[in-house]
DNA sequence: CTATGCTATATAATATAGGATATATGATTT
DNA sequence: AAATCATATATCCTATATTATATAGCATAG
């Protein structure tokens, strides 16, 4: 039988609020009070206050002494240095796990971006096959300041992704483009060669970058 | 006339808990119970919690729901894991910036280091120049992230430095391996040419961890 | 007689409630 | 119009209550 186990209120609280922060249910500068917060989570001011300190630390809260808080805001230089971190971490976790890959997960994955080439408003599909993809490039590494770096930089392109995502409404031509890039890196990954993993990689996170700047400036 | 800034009780405790974990007056595994330093603060044992909290996110202590806080430990792995991840940011860094290094800096930097050479035995200054040195080579980065990163990374090595020094006694042989390197890396800096910076910085980083992994293995 | 499991107690973390404190806002005075 | 003061609001901390975990003692089975 599976342990139970019991995630303090400070836990609870801060997986919920990074949750919606992460969705973007609570968007940019959205304020953060601390009693409305406890009133709707049914809880007192400390574990509140706490999970807000958790979630400063992640950087998608800022914390204003005798202020208050408020979900960090997303500005375009933020965006070039997200994925300058991405460039930089990423393509060097994939060449350094590339042996420990399962080559079992490439079929099932792979069937999944075609069939998202043939449904391509599946909006749900196209964001899982992405998060898959790029865990499948790094969750393998053993350095755990490595992972959780990227974990940490993956958490803040996803706010920014589905605030483009929205806004794009995502052309089918973007989602093509997408899909061959994702295709092309399963291919090198098959292939089993770093250097062809690699420049794979890096040409479509330096595409990627370039989406979500123009998604982001539509947006404004 | 500059405003006063206040800092809160928890900022206070956090800062000063990981000044105590960093020079290791706290050591690896060392129990952190709450309202003990709450007593010795002179505080509550709320603004502690939430220090610790934070202290969590940094990687310098481990909490466990109900059971209590104690600071994290050290393996020999999480060495190999931190100089890798210098390895990948430092050099990087340094090449993004090298232009925005200031010049005049490298004199009395390196007049420093000369003077260290005649009294290898100053540790304050051994250490002194060491993290001066570093930080020059990254804190012009425009790329907060990046620099956050490097900050979090440094704060560890930083322990397992201390650490590790005692157990050496620190040789003169080991002080001028490193007088020689830094050197080196000044002269490459001076030259502004990042393909002589980075080689010089690998080579440095990489005896660095060289020198740390022998020093902790004496010690144990 | 030893080892294992259960129960009662002690200890320490966690959460609540309330009060002290800092900041922002708006009124009043110069 | 600028500055000062009073008031309101929300954060932050303290004190207390609650809850979870560890420890020691006792009972029971092998």
């Amino acid at each position: 039988m599976k342990k139970i186990v019991t995630l303090s209120m400070r836990e609870q609280i801060y997986e919920a609020l990074k949750g919606l922060i992460l969705d973007n249910s609570y968007g940019p500068k959205t304020v953060l009070a601390i009693d409305r917060l406890a009133d709707e989570f049914g809880v007192s001011a400390t574990p509140v206050r706490e999970a807000l300190v958790r979630l400063e630390s992640d950087g998608l809260v800022e914390l204003i002494p005798n202020r208050g808080a408020q979900v960090t805001d997303i500005r375009e230089e933020d965006v070039r240095y997200i994925w300058e971190m991405r460039l930089l971490l990423e393509p060097y976790a994939a060449r350094m796990s590339l042996d420990l890959v399962d080559q079992l997960e490439l079929a099932p994955l792979e069937a999944d971006i075609h069939r998202l080439a043939s449904m391509p408003n599946d909006t749900g599909l196209y964001v899982s096959t992405d998060i898959r993809l790029h865990e499948m490039l790094y969750l393998h590494v053993h350095n755990e300041l490595l992972k959780d770096s990227i974990r940490r930089i993956h958490q803040m392109a996803r706010r920014i992704r589905f605030f483009a995502e929205h806004s794009t409404n995502l052309h089918e031509k973007v989602i093509n483009e997408v899909i061959e890039e994702h295709l092309d890196i399963i291919g090198a990954v098959r292939s089993g060669n770093p250097d062809l993993v690699e420049p794979a990689l890096r040409h479509h996170l330096a595409n990627g970058e370039k989406r979500t700047l123009s998604a982001l400036r539509l947006e404004r």
